[in-house]
DNA sequence: TCCTTTTCAATAGCAGGCTATGCAATTAGG
DNA sequence: CCTAATTGCATAGCCTGCTATTGAAAAGGA
């Protein structure tokens, strides 16, 4: 019995939330989550926003649609979250050159000048959380990482 | 240039979305309860819902402060989520035995029996998202989150 | 051309995370 | 014993995720 709480086989009173990779996963994530939002909010940004910017620091002007399927959340979540953002003044949205629908984002000199900071305070997390780990440490557990999205994003239906 | 998205004299142009590893825990764990949900959902579940039961079906009775402080959430977040269980038929509170402030947490017939099925659908989905992975190389991973799961707790100011 | 289908984006409503506040009951000090 | 501090819980308000619905514009087919 490895106990890694996905044996079929196992008993119905095994389950360890201690070993549960899902569980983990969440417990992990809202701590990145935290210690992230504590270092940016004194940039005015919050972690989606954060998240966002990072895809138009990348290339700005894209589109609504161009940036959920980029950072993998729903239309809808993205609305919201470019709605904040632009209550906030860090983007504008202009015409689209040639789709009367769809707007472009772009980013506002505030928001540009956010980039090394809000990197910078990323960074201090990620390695506040791994950098006990050598390059070949890290490199499996982040690879490790992007195969189990990979996985779960092809199980859609399973 | 190690790329990990930790090196303080990273230049700011070079942040990598898909090699941060608080991006990837993010990601990585909104589709762990994507995929969740679609299985405890028939059960009349949700995530968090899933997440309280683990801690009442390995004990019955706590308060919500035995309860948020396992789970490691807020004290207003784990009362929203007893209420909505409430609400469901999952839980029932009871006067405390010596304090007339708190309630004790119990489950109801119906919780105590989709321990199995519930269970059952979490090691589906930690197997779809880990199940290439050989026992040791689990072990590793599961190990490293927990180990990043310390440090950012323990990192709370820093 | 005209009509149907698809696509872009906004909005409503809910779950679950957070901070901040407030009330009631208990505990601790004097 | 009485007050002050602490503790248990509820509530309000915000952010971020989700599904579902809608309206408007674009694309496609007959």
């Amino acid at each position: 019995m490895l106990c890694k709480n996905y044996s079929p086989a196992m008993s119905t009173d095994t389950f360890d939330r201690a070993r549960s990779a899902g569980y983990l996963a969440n417990h992990m994530a809202r701590l990145f989550a935290q210690r992230l939002h504590e270092r940016i909010r004194p940039l005015g940004l919050a972690p989606a926003q954060f998240m966002t910017l990072l895809a138009l620091w990348e290339e700005d002007g894209l589109t609504q649609r161009d940036l959920f399927e980029r950072l993998d959340v729903e239309q809808a979540t993205m609305a919201n979250t470019l709605a904040r953002m632009e209550r906030d003044g860090l983007i504008e949205r202009r015409a689209h050159a040639t789709d009367a629908r769809a707007k472009t984002i772009h980013l506002t000199k505030q928001a540009r000048e956010l980039r090394g900071p809000a990197q910078a305070a990323a960074r201090d997390v990620n390695a506040m959380a791994l950098g006990h780990l050598n390059g070949d440490d890290l490199d499996l557990f982040v690879s490790t990482m992007r195969s189990a999205v990979e996985r779960l994003k092809a199980g859609e239906a399973s």
